[in-house]
DNA sequence: AGTAAAGTTAAGCCTTTGCTTAACTATATT
DNA sequence: AATATAGTTAAGCAAAGGCTTAACTTTACT
């Protein structure tokens, strides 16, 4: 990932973390503190804020400060974004076997 | 991703890339050589077989070798569990969502 | 005012990733 | 048999990733 990744190269790069994917997990089911975030998991608070930084500058989160506690949110769009790329190869794929399979009853 | 990655995490880490994403798209056509994979690329052929490599261990890809030539082929099933985690989380969003609008009428 | 709570920043360390070139193996072609 | 084709392995390097501890800032509580 050497040149400026692209949103989406974020975005599964940010995925392929398990503890990121936890925090995701969590956020789905509503927004939550930093420390709420932080507290199942085995790690120190700046590796929390890295995993953060990790998700927000890729678009699946979103986050803002009141008082001294920063609540952060899941954002549907890129979350939306990478299942679509997802979702296009695999119509292409099945649709690629479909026509493999007619061309197999033609030939029957 | 010190300790042995889950195949998810695998999957999503090779996804992360743009060359394999390219990679992923043209065998969504069809499976291809690895040579016909390395022809548009700008990288060494070595370098290509690292993708490779990667794109095979998270199970995205297969491939067989009959003479000289290895074929390689889109993987549907990797393919559909990275897309199906996505759209769980997204699912629960909206939940989460929709619940929250039924709670805004309900003390409208 | 003094202390606790919630984040944040900086520095350093080790591992993993992505790439290269060089050298090599195994099939096809002529 | 000689040469070309298709892929593979190895070594090495620079950058990115994930973690830590230490030090600091900004609110909130007593």
């Amino acid at each position: 990932m050497l040149n400026d990744p692209s949103p989406l190269d974020r975005a599964f790069a940010a995925l392929s973390d398990p503890v990121r994917r936890g925090m995701l997990a969590r956020l789905s089911l509503g927004p939550a503190s930093v420390s709420e975030l932080a507290k199942p998991l085995p790690i120190s608070l700046p590796a929390v804020m890295q995993h953060l930084r990790a998700l927000e500058t890729s678009g699946l989160v979103a986050s803002q400060k009141k008082g001294r506690v920063r609540t952060v949110r899941l954002e549907g769009r890129a979350l939306s974004e990478a299942e679509s790329w997802l979702s296009r190869r695999r119509q292409e794929w099945e649709a690629r076997l479909d026509r493999f399979e007619d061309h197999l009853s033609e030939i029957k």
